[in-house]
DNA sequence: GTTTAGTGAATAATTGTTATCATAAAAATT
DNA sequence: AATTTTTATGATAACAATTATTCACTAAAC
């Protein structure tokens, strides 16, 4: 079993606070208000050891940076195309899709994942109307 | 408009002759064999504008690399968790997942994609029964 | 034929991540 | 409680994928 350390822990609350699903770096930036002094490598090893050993997710979704995730259940992501913000979306996981592909495909499936794109509220605002000159 | 520079169509034909969908490298090498003296920048470069350009599709899927793909139409993928490898995978695209999300979500959805994961058939050969011990 | 803009190849720079290693902390052993 | 063993940490270096820069060259415009 992974031993909880003090960083480890931190980490985890740190993680587990937020809904969005922030990448190494900015988890870095959150924990070392906590523990200053902690380093960046720390920060992925520990990322890397807890989805391994399934406390968390390491969410493989698009974008240039790994996400992670402290909800396991099964569920879908939203990205935002603009600033790259990956959130919760509270859409049904759809089970049969696994059944469907199996029939398709000589892969052997292990699961599947939905990933919306679109622009977060947040940058909604930031250019509302590109088209509006007054 | 953009011009059909020889190194692109030549990067366009190979990238149309596989159904699997290559990384930047993998179509270097492809390129290379019929366009010795390219440069990876090159094709990097032109693969970016050709997406820009709705030509072909940058997949936005897991794992370290950017793939791509020379057909537009919207459809699903299977990620070999094994290799890497991405797929086509014939599985309808559900488009009221969209109008779904739209309800649960303060976002403004632009689309959507789905991602399987599995094992390729080349990956399951190759360790086919990992706990036999003949 | 000259100018101009765009292209391509080579190289350098950047970014995100992983590996290395001496030190520190914790656990196990005495 | 002191010592040994093990494991984790933090600092730094190494690495891989991608992007930017440079500049000779090509192709179109004048």
């Amino acid at each position: 079993m992974i031993r909880l350390t003090t960083q480890r822990q931190i980490i985890l609350e740190e993680l587990a606070k937020v809904t969005s699903h922030p990448t190494a770096s900015e988890l870095y930036d959150m924990v070392r208000k906590r523990l200053p002094r902690i380093g960046l490598g720390t920060v992925y090893r520990n990322l890397d050891l807890m989805a391994d050993s399934g406390m968390i997710l390491k969410l493989e979704v698009g974008g240039t940076q790994k996400r992670f995730d402290a909800t396991t259940e099964d569920h879908y992501h939203i990205r935002c195309s603009s600033c790259g913000k990956v959130d919760d979306i509270d859409v049904p996981v759809i089970q049969e899709l696994v059944a469907q592909a199996t029939e398709t495909t000589p892969y052997l499936i292990m699961g599947h994942h939905v990933e919306f794109s679109g622009i977060c509220p947040t940058c909604r605002e930031k250019k509302p109307h590109p088209d509006t000159t007054d």
